[in-house]
DNA sequence: AAGGTAGACAACCGCCAATGT
DNA sequence: CACATTGGCGGTTGTCTACCT
């Protein structure tokens, strides 16, 4: 996703300020030579040589040395998004769908610390795919989430309770047919904890787009209120945690490799002295804000879960094998591996070949990055201890899906020069800093 | 068969932090 | 310390394809 927002052109001029490159034929040359627009085969061939021979990083050199012309950024994110070792292409998996429903409801629009949880995802993969479910969830007048995902699965692991919100039924029986609530009026709820009952008023907003929770972005942040929990319009009550505001984190941790694939722990009091004010990755931020802002002392909430367990209306497809728990996979309308044939766009090409690939070379070669299996094994352990920590306290729950490794032992994935294969203990060196 | 629509995908943008000089 | 460079991130948008009417 990331590309030229410095992409100097020669003379130093940034190439174009339209979004979208303007040649439909394959690219044009930039005002001095710098080409922009979809990839050929012959320029991921000349960037996959060199950084074959080079290595991964100086990307600014590639366009020096390989005759590509191509500005660096490009390069490294036609590298990162499409001819790294290990991607793994295709539709997504109802796991790796579940992990990200997980995931995004843990850190809002983190993308590449989400894809650093999906060995052989890109951020821009997950970025895309959760902006069309929002789409369609929006246009469907679904909630964003399962009433089983928790918003955070962050079990702060002593002072944690479960807080009821009780919501009027007047207010849900007059939500939308989105399942919103009314804009612009206040709404009262109870919140229960095992020693207190409250009643508080929250003011509601009227979210621009409601179901873009974007939470990192300022504009989004703002905008962003109750929408996400209203999984149940008619439903009178359900439980929400909130969540203990994620680990220390930096808000932006590039440049922290180790980061990315786990973050550091951070001791939960640090966590609410310091992230809950800044906790922009939160998708609940704006409730939050609402919290403070009625002078309610924070309950000590650490996720979130509806709680009226419901099916959503039958577009559950069923799950595979172990899967027990009721999910909304109706946005999955790709079958897996569904193999487009199109033409041209380089990348459509190798995505198309690669699936076939996958398809007919299901047992191929068994891959292992040994050098990044340790530290991989470290994030299914984590995965698992939190899906462990789910299990314990939510709904019944098969922890397949948060495993985030073993469960795509069967996975494949695409070697980086056009070979798929089939990974064991999926690397994840997503978007690898260097 | 044609047109419309939604989904998937790729790539660009602006911003910003880390690093280098 | 200031400035330049590099690269990483989230947001956005255009294109293509499949599906539906």
């Amino acid at each position: 996703m990331t590309h030229s927002g410095n992409c100097i052109n020669g003379g130093g001029a940034v190439l174009s300020g339209e979004g979208r490159p303007l040649e439909t034929n394959g690219g044009m040359e930039g005002n001095k030579g710098l080409k922009k627009g979809p990839w050929t085969a012959t320029e991921d061939q000349i960037l996959m040589d060199y950084v074959r021979q080079h290595g991964e990083g100086n990307w600014n050199s590639v366009q020096r040395n390989s005759g590509l012309n191509r500005c660096g950024k490009s390069c490294r994110l036609r590298w990162a998004n499409h001819l790294r070792p290990n991607l793994k292409k295709g539709s997504f998996t109802p796991e790796e769908e579940r992990l990200i429903l997980e995931l995004h409801a843990k850190y809002g629009n983190k993308w590449a610390r989400m894809a650093s949880q999906l060995p052989g995802r890109t951020d821009n993969e997950i970025k895309n795919y959760w902006n069309t479910r929002v789409k369609r969830r929006q246009r469907q007048g679904l909630p964003l989430y399962p009433h089983d995902i928790k918003q955070s699965q962050q079990q702060s692991h002593s002072q944690s309770q479960p807080t009821t919100l009780t919501i009027p039924k007047g207010l849900t029986q007059s939500s939308t047919s989105t399942g919103m609530p009314p804009t612009g009026q206040n709404f009262s709820f109870q919140v229960q904890n095992s020693s207190s009952s409250q009643t508080h008023q929250l003011p509601l907003i009227a979210p621009t787009d409601p179901y873009h929770s974007a939470p990192s972005s300022p504009k989004s942040a703002l905008s962003h209120s109750l929408p996400l929990i209203f999984d149940h319009p008619t439903d009178s009550s359900f439980t929400f945690h909130c969540p203990t505001p994620i680990l220390g984190a930096p808000l932006r941790y590039k440049r922290h490799p180790d980061s990315r694939a786990i973050s550091p722990p951070v001791s939960p009091s640090l966590q609410r002295s310091t992230s809950i004010l800044r906790a922009s990755s939160m998708p609940d931020i704006s409730y939050n804000q609402h919290i403070a802002a009625g002078n309610m002392s924070m309950p000590d909430m650490s996720s979130f879960q509806f709680q009226p367990t419901r099916n959503f209306n039958g577009s559950l497809p069923p799950l595979p094998r172990s899967t027990s728990v009721p999910f909304d996979f109706g946005d999955s309308t790709r079958s897996l591996y569904s193999v487009k044939s199109s033409e041209l766009p380089s990348s459509r090409v190798s995505q198309t070949q690669s699936q076939s690939d996958q398809i007919t070379n299901d047992n191929k070669l068994n891959v292992v990055a040994a050098a990044n299996e340790t530290h991989y094994s470290n994030v299914l352990e984590e995965l698992l201890r939190e899906a462990e920590a789910l299990a314990s306290v939510a709904t019944p729950r098969k922890a397949s899906i948060g495993l985030g490794g073993r469960s795509f032992e069967d996975k494949h994935v695409l070697d980086g020069y056009g070979r798929w294969l089939q990974a064991t203990g999926s690397t994840n060196n997503s978007l690898s800093g260097k």
